[in-house]
DNA sequence: GTCTATAATTCGATAGAC
DNA sequence: GTCTATCGAATTATAGAC
């Protein structure tokens, strides 16, 4: 504090301007959210944007960074991932800086090439890096469980679809939790030595 | 034949503009795909699509008809719904012009809040009407099954994400099929007169 | 019907005073 | 560091000749 410079006034304008860009960026897109808008919110002319940023596309580079923190999840038990990874993935959604900063990603990655090409290659590794903590067995099953989930968040966050919208957390985090389990035990019943599972595996075939 | 006028040759137009304005939505979202644009692939000029259509709000209405014209699965069994309902939504977007229409409807509903609306209160209406057919107990299914759908139509030709986009349609139809059949099982536990069902009962709780 | 020409906005980005 | 003023390009949409 002695210091005699900077509590840093400037990284206040700075921070007010990366949370409307996560706010607009996610309530109307790369496209519409316009950097005078997102100034306006910020209470800062327009031309400081730039000067932080550079540009729009580095504005936007610097909201969107796609970090589902799965980490956590590697000391859950494989018979209990399914509740747990649901739920993780629907509290990072709830977050409402996180639900910001994921859902100004998903609409740029559809509006935008360029931004699609980014989070596809993100999110598929942090998806293959997740199930290989599992085990190489999971992995033909990430593609299902992944979908699941995606579905799920976007009915609910993006489209806001009233009948998913609606459900409680709970009921989510029980029945996609259920889903995503059969999926994992699904591939299991393919290894030559199955262990305890969360359901009995399916007699079909 | 013999009638004086028209083979309508500005009918020829105006279909070329709906092609392109189907390919171009669909490609680059509603703001990205311009009118000018579209009415150079459609080879005319652009005041012509003002003309046909009003407006580009207009035109993107004429093109964004969501109909997955599920009526066809009502004489599925219900045993065999979960395969038959991947396999219908599945060819709808694998059809050129039909995969185009609904990638459009999908990217416009992300970036415009109108279109969002629209969409939004369509798929619900064909929701509930199918699952309403089908009867009145699969009806609290239809939130996973439908999303379960979404996120892999999602993540195959939207984002088209490789581990997903890779994987043969035989497959998707027979594990997404199969996660379907166990989401309508999961809610048929729970009915007083269980039926024949693809799959045993859940013992868990 | 199809075109040229252009009006009326709006955008991202820059220059330069303070 | 923050502002005013503005450029240059792009957009939708319109007016009117042919």
């Amino acid at each position: 504090m002695t210091e005699t410079s900077r509590p840093r006034k400037s990284q206040l304008a700075r921070d007010r301007i990366l949370a409307a860009a996560r706010r607009l960026f996610a309530e109307q897109g790369y496209e519409r959210a316009t950097i005078r808008a997102i100034a306006a919110e910020a209470a800062i002319n327009p031309s400081m944007v730039i000067r932080y940023f550079g540009s729009k596309d580095g504005l936007f580079a610097a909201v969107a960074k796609l970090d589902f923190r799965a980490g956590t999840l590697e000391s859950v038990p494989v018979s209990r991932l399914g509740e747990a990874l649901v739920r993780h993935v629907l509290d990072r959604w709830d977050d409402p800086a996180e639900g910001a900063a994921l859902a100004a990603l998903v609409r740029a990655s559809i509006s935008n090439e360029a931004a699609r090409e980014r989070v596809v290659e993100q999110f598929s590794a942090q998806l293959s890096g997740l199930f290989a903590a599992v085990g190489p067995a999971a992995k033909p099953a990430a593609p299902f469980i992944a979908t699941q989930i995606l579905g799920m968040t976007m009915a609910r966050y993006i489209w806001r679809i009233p009948a998913v919208a609606a459900l409680s957390k709970d009921l989510i985090v029980t029945r996609i939790g259920k889903a995503v389990q059969r999926h994992l035990d699904d591939i299991a019943c393919a290894d030559p030595k199955p262990k305890r599972q969360s359901t009995p595996p399916n007699p079909e075939r």
